[in-house]
DNA sequence: TATGAATGAGTGTTCATTCAT
DNA sequence: TATGAATGAACACTCATTCAT
């Protein structure tokens, strides 16, 4: 269990990480030109920043375009929709935080080190940029019409680093193998997720980075060492 | 438990609770004609599902319309807007739920127990009407665009009472004082919408109900007794 | 001056006048209930009102209705529909003017003082109830859509009185029988109804009663005696 | 006449007339592509027509844009609203009738033919295009609702060139200092518009442009010279 | 007669998307 | 590639009028 330096990284939660962070085809597109990365750029910014404050779907094109500094018809350049421009933002994003994470994932000894890493980096991310997670969390996580194959992907993907750290941290005997991953899973994404929503709304807590700590602790202490486990 | 027969029930999550239950202004409308009743109840549950099935922004009133069997320019006859009719399905039926509480809110002797009713029955509410949930979870609740105050309202009265509850059961050494009351609520909250929200997008766990029990019992455990305590 | 006893009430502009000043069939009904004759009159006051400040096409029935203190179907009871309601308003009150004129026509003693009788009280009328005049001059009159027979007979009586008064008193010999009747009759009624719609609009100038003596005496003065006409 | 060929254009009149007759701000937009010119022609006529035929109110859009042969949605690349549509028309219109006017209006040597000219060309503009003539004088002049303020003015501004003209009339000693200018005005400006509507809806006279002749006459004649006055 | 309730036909306006240049 | 201009397909909401009681 406990991984020797022989181990290859086929850990699955690896596995899946480095999947989630690697760049699908639809994205190989448009390295071309340099004027056209930047502006695809500041597209993204600017709709990020529309389709958090008006919702997806009242949010206008034209809104959208003019943040952009672009005329309307050029967003039709780079995506067929507006759903797909609302949806790409999300998909690119995660991929940034799951390659951010995979770079440093390593490094920490434990697993729950580790999973503590991954859950602060993702609140992290919501904190610095709150269109972005208003986005997320407000508008495509919950959205009852998307049902887009890559979005629901790049989301599902976030369960299941989770699930499967969880697991690797029990094969690994940092915690009881006896612990349900997809309830602790479910537990651990569901608080952090509820109070960034109860701050992305209220902007309560004040200071997200910082409640986050306390929560993530009291949540991996939901993962008692085996020996002394108690409420699993 | 500590209170004798003479605490009145001031508690505060009573009198939160009760007032959480309360029919508003707003509503002592059209209680007069029978038919009209009938048709307000149809209307609602239709626009429950339409809603659930297209999310607000996309519905088409002529939809809800035909789903009711009413013709549209009736819908206005009760209320203003699309969104205003929207917004009074999570109103209602909150209401009910609160009200379906209070009335047994007082059966268990504990304020773990009456913790893990009111927990159920809000799982319940969700199972026994997935559109409601939806509707609810989906589009109401995560909306970035809802700042109407009765909706509002009757969503916080939820965390609300949770807070106030868990406030009391620490008061009545239950639990330990030294519990964060909201830290631990939106672990609790926030869990049990990440399970419905997954049961309604994903429909997993297969039987909501059954998969309620075991997590409201791990989220329970979070409250754990006072150790030293002896008052409990 | 000239008429004799023996000159039976046979001259062409009273002829016109009476028969203008008599209720037609249409107005027979409703003298039945007493209650009934009351609501008809303030359902016309209320219909005059809404009509001069919303216009007709933009008046609401609901609003007539409000502002009469009656149920918009009971409306109907009495007007078959909106612009019948409209359109009665000026019928009945130039009725009154006419039948009010009728009553002192013979009083002065010449035509020219006859003419200034009636040009006087049908700005009084106006003076009087600003809505209706603003009905009338804004809404009714220059309307292109208003063929209805009765509201256009009741409006162009006022011109052919107007037109026979004048020959009358060419006939007299008050003033030269080398006048244009229609050209006059233009020039007197199109200085009022500007003065009058100018007061409407503008409350300019703010006493239009003050401002009608010499306006009517300037326009009398183009009926130059028949000895020193110079100017027709 | 007073002034001497040093005079400089700044009589009242003058001033006001060129800047009736300058195109404002807000018409300076769309002068670039040439279809679009020929296209917003179109749309401006065919709304002359339709608005003319069914009045503003109840005019719609659809009629409009389909005789203009243009889809409805590009009628609002141009206004804002079907009252704006409608406002513009006699805005432009008026200020053709003013360029025209003061093209032409040092032409004739004292006001009174300068006078004649402006009031023959007004009613000109009807006659040549009586369509126009209906909007003008049967909904837009008349309207309770209009108070945007650039109808207004446009139309104001022709009060405002008679009054001057005659003010300046009187000063050159063309005709006596005592004449009332506002009630003068009054006189001619509604005795002409009088003649206009009762022409616009009845056709008669049968030619307005001969009608107007004598009548403009008979008006002028109004103004008396001066008697004792020979510079005139 | 009186009226609350019901309704259908109507319409101005919006906006994502397309396409000629 | 870039874009201004054009457009068709929608849609929420209104309101005069009707009618059962």
């Amino acid at each position: 269990m406990t991984g020797g330096a022989t181990r290859p990284a086929t850990e699955r939660w690896v596995e899946i990480l480095e999947q989630a962070a690697k760049p699908d085809a639809a994205d190989m597109r448009d390295l071309k030109q340099d004027r056209s990365r930047r502006r695809l750029q500041d597209l993204l910014e600017a709709a990020t920043r529309i389709f958090a404050r008006d919702g997806i779907a009242k949010a206008k094109m034209t809104d959208v375009a003019a943040e952009a500094g672009i005329p309307v018809s050029s967003i039709y350049d780079y995506f067929p929709s507006k759903e797909d421009l609302a949806y790409e933002i999300p998909i690119l994003r995660l991929r940034q935080l799951y390659a951010g994470f995979l770079a440093r994932a390593l490094e920490p000894p434990t697993m729950r080190e580790r999973l503590r890493l991954f859950l602060t980096m993702a609140v992290d991310c919501t904190r610095q940029n709150p269109d972005w997670g208003r986005l997320l969390y407000l508008e495509i996580w919950p959205s009852v019409l998307i049902e887009e194959a890559r979005v629901r992907k790049a989301i599902d993907d976030f369960g299941r680093i989770v699930v499967e750290m969880i697991r690797e941290g029990a094969r690994r005997g940092e915690w009881s193998a006896g612990i349900d991953p997809y309830r602790t899973a479910t537990i651990i994404m569901g608080s952090l997720t509820h109070m960034t929503i109860t701050w992305l709304l209220y902007r309560r807590p004040r200071d997200l980075g910082e409640a986050a700590g306390p929560m993530v602790d009291q949540l991996l202490a939901l993962l008692a060492p085996a020996e002394a486990t108690t409420l699993a």
